[in-house]
DNA sequence: ATGGCATCTGTAGTCACTACAGAATCAAGC
DNA sequence: GCTTGATTCTGTAGTGACTACAGATGCCAT
């Protein structure tokens, strides 16, 4: 039976847990611990970091984040103000709003990549017919 | 009038003016260099770079290539493949349809990420009502 | 001769990790 | 109790594609 010892206490877990229940590699917790972005945990006999359920809810929320794209500044402020009562809503609103032009935007640029490959590699049809020059590395050099 | 001289060819200009032609940052223009993706050019008195139409042209290959969303690994192969006779076009087409596929995977992950921006921001009307908690934070924390 | 650009080299910073090396400790089986 | 393998530790360096200096030198016009 397990019980309280050496500091470590009941439910709590060790690093390499923490990093299977939230899907964060374990050198990238260590990595935000280092940049401040999550706290510093208390050790096992001063070794041994050790964490838990909220810690992984914070890492949880990271990952989230960083899923949408927010960089690891923005998840700063978002941290902030997800413990900072009413004002905070309407900030975070508009840092997601933000944070949606520039992926609207991004979505944009990849579109506009995407259709000029398509009509470069529709023009190149080399495959069939061989040529002494590619009609679509001819365009990128001189278009 | 402008005279040969001093190594200094007709025609010829340094790295701002290259720079100025292709749209280019000189910092970048030397980090290429340095990577061996562009050849080292003469130097006038054995100390400012010296290019010609050629290397503006290879630059202004390189640049739409990076507009393309090619990485400098893959300009790298496009660059041999220009100069490389048949075979060369169809592993250009190849090298591009990758570069295609790769492309719409990221325009379906930001299509994905803008979605859920877009619920999540659509949920958090704290600017009209302002609430004692936020439900994009709040679901962001336990989603 | 002087002032203001342009260019030079070399190094370090950016972002968000990732990948080690080398040491220490833990956990389980015998 | 001992061995073996897994885990964790610290610290440093690498990634990609630049970007930003510092400090020196040189070119050109007035």
């Amino acid at each position: 039976m397990k019980t309280e010892q050496d500091g470590f206490k009941m439910g709590n877990y060790k690093i390499g847990t923490l990093s299977r229940r939230t899907g964060v590699h374990i050198e990238t917790i260590r990595y935000y611990e280092r940049i401040g972005l999550t706290p510093e945990p208390p050790r096992i006999n001063g070794r041994f970091r050790t964490y838990d359920a909220q810690d992984a809810a914070r890492l949880n929320f990271i990952r989230r984040c960083r899923e949408l794209g927010f960089s690891l500044d923005e998840i700063r402020v978002l941290q902030k103000l997800a413990h900072g009562g009413e004002a905070s809503c309407a900030e975070a609103g508009k840092t997601a709003r933000h944070q949606l032009t520039a992926i609207n935007q991004k979505i944009r640029d990849l579109k506009r990549m995407a259709k000029t490959l398509r009509m470069l590699t529709q023009d190149c049809v080399c495959d069939e017919e061989p040529a002494p020059s590619c009609p679509m590395l001819e365009s990128l050099m001189s278009g």
